[in-house]
DNA sequence: CTTCATGCAAAACATTTGCAGCTGG
DNA sequence: CCAGCTGCAAATGTTTTGCATGAAG
């Protein structure tokens, strides 16, 4: 498993567009634009934000586009999607592997916090990262012992 | 599957209720039902089961009412939601406070595995509960330093 | 009796889908 | 060319809300 944990937004975009080519999904100019935002961002768009700054570029794209555009990077493993309760779902381009996030509960702002390892861990996010961390959310998905058999 | 934090049902039941009282809300037969099914599944059931359950036993219960004793038991802290991109939230009331879990990816299902310490802590919980983990989720929410100040 | 809770239906969302027409390779 | 994309609008599924009626305290 390749990790590029280095934020060049230069090289994600050229990543995600060798992985596009490789399935042979074409190249568009919505999913450049897509792409691009994805690659760039710092932080953790919605889809809704990511539909706003793609109109800026190419103002004929469509929300479903977008929709579409990241559901198929979901699918190929170059997105991550960080899902709320709230439904206000949250994604990252930049590193699409599980990481630990810092999530401001009020204005919803997300961090990535430098790992290390959970009680003290927490302690230590907090410190690293000026967050005053309230509460946490630690799941693991996988295939249950039943699921495992009708394989 | 062991549970060394099981709760006692009935305690738990008591306790919501304790919380109601003495916030002056209304005992109704409606919230009743929804509390004794967040306090005796052991599971995390989503809002729409837990109305099929409440149905069973109080039949004119509506949906709208099972989502609002719901919010209300969240705004009490005696209710965890966990969260999903699907927008398929589940519910936790035995254990309303933040803790990991193991879901299966394909059928959903939810478990409390026996929590210890995180890259071990996968293998182990893997182990422990016989998922087979492919992914996890960990999210540490707080108030990042400018709302901290804002308060 | 006086709230507050309920139940219904409609609204509010984010996200998905069907399909006619467009376009990348 | 033509399979695969796009954009629109309508559909979906979950959760919320407005309001008249009903019941808890």
């Amino acid at each position: 498993m390749t990790r590029n944990d280095s934020a060049d937004p230069e090289k994600r975009m050229e990543q995600m567009l060798a992985k596009l080519k490789s399935r042979q999904f074409r190249i568009t100019p919505q999913r450049l634009a897509v792409l691009r935002i994805l690659a760039a961002e710092e932080g953790h768009p919605s889809a809704e934000e990511i539909y706003e700054t793609v109109k800026t570029e190419f103002p004929t794209t469509s929300l479903a586009t977008v929709y579409k555009t990241i559901a198929l990077l979901k699918d190929l493993g170059e997105v991550l999607e960080l899902g709320f309760p709230d439904g206000s779902n949250r994604y990252d381009g930049n590193k699409p592997f599980p990481h630990p996030h810092v999530i401001c509960t009020k204005c919803k702002k997300i961090m990535d916090p430098p790992l290390v390892s959970l009680d003290a861990l927490r302690d230590e996010i907090g410190r690293q990262t000026g967050y005053r961390i309230l509460h946490h959310r630690l799941d693991f998905f996988g295939l249950c012992p039943t699921c495992r058999e009708a394989e």
